[in-house]
DNA sequence: GAGCAGGTTTCCT
DNA sequence: AGGAAACCTGCT
């Protein structure tokens, strides 16, 4: 399997730190990727495979295994989203009148979120229920190695929807999903026979796709938001999970039930709302728990 | 071995 | 509307 036969490494325009680098590309959202002993990381999206790494001068190194590093080169922009100026973005966060989110934007530089594929973001967090990061990895992995279409020797696409709506409950319980198999056999089973609704969904405006998504078997508020943010690249979407509310706990003052923080923390931060949730999370997992 | 984890659904007041 | 309980599984 280490056969494969690389691309030569070849810079990007992006100079993140390996912190950064890596709260971007572990922090959560993501959840195919790795990290080597030599600070490489390997991750897989979509139909691609690549590693990425921080060169000599500091700028961000890519490369693939060599049969698919066209397509690759052609996809990696955009899952990056190295079209969109992050630091502009962050700038415009409230941090004037809120002191902790701008620490929390100071100690991240060029903090981003990966414009993952849409439908298997939905895949992801519908996994996520109750689930700490490695198991949903486990969970995904293994979807992939039994179903998924292979891309490179050693690496598996997740199944498409479609494919997923092929597979008995039982087999699916069989991959670690538990109860969670359901709900990804309904949602199946739902795109099923809606072909065209997912990229609907994705084109609508931030309250009715997160109603769309809402109506789905395993999909609730909070995982809505999830597919939004990290999925469609929708900025005005704030997740709430765990992290999110602990940093708010800890450093606003929280007078709303937590049903309504979401609402709450999209008026408090505004349009990039999901940026600064990013920004919070990041905090709270490398610095918070000290 | 009871309790809980990056929630949602369902079934209650 | 708002609050509990159940749901799979693995880890502490």
């Amino acid at each position: 399997m280490n056969n494969t036969e690389w691309s030569r490494w070849t810079a990007l325009d992006w100079s993140p730190t390996g912190e950064v680098l890596g709260e971007v590309l572990d922090g959560g959202p993501a959840f195919r990727w790795t990290r080597d002993g030599d600070a490489v990381w390997t991750g897989i999206w979509g139909a691609n495979v690549a590693r990425l790494r921080i060169g000599a001068g500091g700028r961000l190194e890519w490369s693939a295994p060599a049969r698919i590093a066209r397509r690759v080169r052609a996809a990696l922009p955009e899952y990056l989203a190295l079209d969109r100026d992050w630091n502009s973005l962050a700038a415009s966060l409230p941090t004037a009148r809120d002191p902790h989110l701008a620490r929390c934007v100071a100690a991240f530089p060029g903090l981003r979120l990966l414009a993952q594929p849409f439908g298997e973001t939905l895949l992801a967090f519908i996994c996520s229920a109750t689930k700490q990061i490695v198991q949903i990895r486990r969970m995904l992995e293994t979807l992939a190695e039994r179903f998924g279409e292979p891309i490179a020797a050693g690496f598996n696409a997740l199944p498409t929807w479609e494919r997923l709506a092929s597979i008995s409950e039982t087999r699916l319980r069989a991959c670690q999903l538990g109860f969670r198999a359901k709900h990804v056999r309904g949602t199946a089973k739902f795109l099923a026979i809606h072909p065209g609704w997912l990229e609907e969904t994705r084109a609508l405006p931030y309250p009715e796709a997160h109603a769309r998504l809402d109506s789905l078997p395993g999909v609730g508020g909070k995982i809505a938001d999830c597919v939004l943010l990290f999925g469609a690249g929708r900025l005005e979407a704030f997740p709430v999970d765990v992290w999110v509310m602990k940093a708010l706990a800890r450093h606003y003052v929280l007078r709303t039930p937590p049903a309504k923080l979401a609402a709450r923390g999209r008026e408090a931060f505004g349009p990039c709302a999901g940026l600064a949730q990013q920004f919070l999370f990041s905090w709270e997992r490398r610095r918070g728990s000290a």
